[in-house]
RNA sequence: CGGGCUGUGGCGCAGUUUGGUCAGCGCACCUGCUUUGGGAGCAGGGGGUCGCCGGUUCAAAUCCGGCCAGCCCGACCA
């Protein structure tokens, strides 16, 4: 009884298929103040499994994690005029607090940068107080205008690091290794989704950085979706807030900084990289629940078999859970572990019992396979593993389809109505870029022609990377 | 903030042109029975002052005015 599919087709009206996933695989609301959303346990968990993986690359990456406030003094703000440019029209301002008007209103952060800068100066003194490595899991509230649950929002989680180094070589070399080894190497590793890497033209830049990079991923739509970013930051809000150290010959010097973040918007990306239109497609290694049990109905000893299975499935590190709910029909909760991008469901019914067998789906793959009980484990394991590997592969292959070589501003606008389009920066420039810009298409990143990331801004050969944006 | 579309039980919608006999449908939900190997069936049942405020009228989901919210397309952005 194949019926009418659950979710919008995405070809059809791609924007509502990623509203129809939100509500049926049940990972957002939108929240009652505008721009806002609620986030419900299955997505909060998708994202708890971003966090637990990033924090662990931040880790190794060697700095720490802390917490500044919510609030800051509006003048912090405006002590670094780009910065300050590029926020105001977006900031919330609290002008009351305890039923009476404050002497100087505060800002709900947009971003740490002033905050954390003002504590720097205090923390650093001399040339071994650095390198300083500061990261903050936070809120933040941008008041956009136009919210989309996940990919913009008023109010999104992310993590947030700052630096200060002695060097801007230092600084330069940082960002970019946060850049290869904690955010490309986990949205390639973990979430299987391919990105480009390269630096934002002045047009993109981040207010107060000296150079933004990025990490572009294409959608199932060919949208592209800025991933994350890190910021050298050069000495701006260095001499702004008075960073300055003693070197080791006895000169004072102000630092060179770095921010770098992602944020919940990589849940959005998740889901509009991978999701077909039977719903979500969660990568093993990202998967919060990777593989479910399922008793086909209540049968003698079947729903102690699911019980086993799952703890022989746990036992082998497998994150695994079990659907023993035989008075909901077996082809409902099919649907149900379908739509949230459970990569394995293992299914036990009395015929499989009977043969001491279970029955093993890939939410990748149509097939189903007979398995035995005993060694049930050891393929899951070996089909979780296949499976990162295929979702790679496959969303590689898709997004490469989609990127044109292109000579001319036609051509590039023509090729970015379903993909990407690259062409040599020389060839497009500034001007060209602001043509673009009439039609909605923007320069995501500026990358050497083999895909690597520049050195400098000023290398002549840089390729733009072209195409519409989320 | 500009352009377009839309607000009716949790979700999706019909009804608005021609004001009254209009508060209705599907899904979801509750109870019972039968079911359960790909969104089960039957029977019974609960839930909406029709986005908000005001106006016109004997009478407003329906007409008028204002406001608010959502979606899509732009400018902005993680």
């Amino acid at each position: 009884m194949a019926k009418k599919g659950v979710l919008t087709p995405q070809q059809e009206d791609f924007p509502r298929w990623y509203q129809d996933i939100l509500n049926k695989a049940e990972l957002a609301d939108n929240g009652p103040v505008r721009g806002t959303m609620v986030i419900r346990p299955y997505g909060y968990a998708l994202w708890e499994r971003m966090q637990a993986e990033v924090d662990q690359r931040i880790k190794d990456a060697g700095a720490d994690n802390a917490y500044f406030p919510l609030f800051i003094p509006e003048s912090y703000l405006n002590r670094e005029s780009d910065h300050v440019e590029g926020f105001s029209p977006e900031l919330a301002v609290v002008t009351q607090g305890g039923g009476r008007e404050l002497a100087e209103p505060v800002v709900v952060r947009p971003t740490s940068e002033t905050i954390i800068n003002a504590y720097f100066s205090k923390w650093v003194q001399s040339h071994r107080d650095l390198p300083l490595l500061i990261n903050q899991w936070a809120n933040v509230v941008r008041w956009e205008m136009r919210p989309r649950i996940f990919l913009r929002t008023t109010e999104f989680l992310w993590q947030e690091g700052h630096t200060a180094h002695a060097t801007r070589e230092e600084a330069r070399d940082y960002a970019a290794m946060i850049l290869h080894e904690v955010y490309r190497d986990f949205m390639e590793s973990v979430l299987a989704i391919p990105v480009l890497i390269g630096y934002k033209t002045e047009a993109e830049r981040f207010p107060g950085a000296i150079n933004s990079m990025c990490l572009e991923g294409m959608m199932r739509d060919g949208k592209a979706l800025q991933m994350g970013t890190s910021h050298e930051l050069g000495q701006s809000f260095a001499t702004m807030f008075d960073i300055t150290f003693l070197d080791a010959e006895g000169n004072q010097a102000h630092v060179w900084q770095t921010s770098w973040g992602v944020s919940s918007r990589m849940v959005g990306g998740l889901i509009m990289a991978h999701g077909d239109d039977q719903g979500l497609v969660v990568p093993p290694r990202l998967a919060p629940i990777q593989a479910v049990v399922i008793a086909v109905r209540d049968a003698e000893g079947v729903v102690d078999a699911c019980h086993h299975m799952a703890e022989s499935l746990a036992a082998a590190g497998i994150r695994v859970r079990v659907d023993d709910r035989t008075g909901t029909g077996f082809g409902r909760r099919a649907t149900d572990w379908e739509l949230k991008g459970v990569p394995v469901r293992v299914e036990i019914g009395p015929r499989d019992l009977e043969n001491g067998q279970a029955t093993m789906v890939s939410r990748s793959g149509s097939d189903k396979q007979t398995v035995s009980l005993s060694t049930a484990p050891k393929q899951v394991e070996s089909l979780l593993d296949d499976m990162q590997q295929q979702i790679y592969n496959d969303a590689m292959a898709w997004r490469d389809s989609r990127i044109v070589e292109a000579a001319t501003v036609a051509e590039v606008r023509e090729a970015a109505a379903t993909g990407f389009a690259r062409i040599p920066w020389a060839d497009l420039g500034p001007e060209g870029e602001a043509v673009l810009a009439d039609d909605a298409v923007t320069v995501r990143c500026l990358q050497r022609p083999d895909g690597s990331l520049p050195q400098s801004g000023d290398e002549t050969d840089l390729v733009a990377v072209c195409g519409r944006s989320y």
